[in-house]
DNA sequence: CCGTACTTGTTGAGCACTCAAGCACTCGAC
DNA sequence: GTCGAGTGCTTGAGTGCTCAACAAGTACGG
């Protein structure tokens, strides 16, 4: 690899804010979140994904697999979540009548309850933190940055030849 | 509170690219500073700290709540954090000769030396996930986009009257 | 001085995550 | 069929964090 460039001084300024920023919009929107709903952030993300998918015609189930990719989570770290929010009457799991190895997650009643008594707080929590704070200008750049990284992840093209 | 707005589409967009990109990103590096240099993301930042003390003039040593404020971190935080790290032998604590309740903070040559193995790769990591992905224009951008989030955490002016 | 409020740092329980291992099932070549 | 490779999910140990409670020291008004 040819990087054995350090960062410069512009990249490293914009690292360390990004740094800083990550972490404190993290801390902020978890701590409000297990404050004022009793869950950590990333459960949101989960309910949120299975009140969409409630949402949608069909069962309103997710695979296990499907939500853990649609997430961007291991595997693991999903099992560890759903058991967690089942105890908390949030979710429940089915099993899959086509594949016997799968497992569908339903977002229950409680669990819909749960999400919108969370939201509003969520979301001002959001704004104060991110939004409020930038132009709409800002808005499309940050969305427009991360776009950009995010794309970096995906999977490479494969090589010519 | 008048903030009962949800987010618009704009800002809905921008909103899950930057916590997709914020995952992605902390996640790569956690992974790449585990695999290779055995220390989670985190104590790397302590480590940069303490070594930037180091080479300043005095003593070389930061007091555990000036260092735990100026990354930002909880005193437990940083007090789990210090002593696995004294345990890993790359710092050392010492008693603040004028005031009892403080302690000391100093980077070992071992920590020093782990520290210059860490980084190199570490570096390409934070190039190849978030530089490479981005123009200079961006760069910039997104320097402002957090110093401007980072700012609306500071302690608000004090209120007239 | 003395007592009270504040500061500094630690502790331990609880929790969410990672990683490696493992079980159960499905698919496909033969 | 059946056997091996691949898929789907879970488990449990280990780890780094939070939060609340606490000990120990300092500052300061009376």
């Amino acid at each position: 690899m040819a990087r054995r460039r350090w960062l410069d001084k512009d990249e490293q300024t914009a690292w360390r804010a990004y740094l800083l920023t990550t972490q404190l919009v993290d801390e902020a929107l978890d701590r409000q979140l297990q404050r004022d709903a009793q869950m950590p952030h990333a459960y949101y993300g989960i309910l949120v994904r299975l009140d969409e998918a409630r949402q949608r015609p069909g069962e309103g189930t997710l695979r296990m697999t499907d939500l853990a990719r649609g997430l961007r989570y291991s595997q693991s770290r999903l099992t560890h979540a759903i058991t967690s929010m089942e105890g908390s009457g949030w979710v429940e799991r089915r099993d899959c009548p086509t594949d016997r190895r799968s497992q569908l997650v339903a977002i229950t009643e409680q669990g819909v309850a749960a999400l919108a008594d969370a939201a509003p707080g969520h979301v001002a929590a959001v704004r104060s933190a991110v939004f409020d704070q930038l132009t709409a200008e800002q808005v499309t750049q940050l969305g427009e940055i991360c776009t950009a990284i995010v794309r970096g992840f995906e999977p490479p093209v494969t090589p010519p030849g």
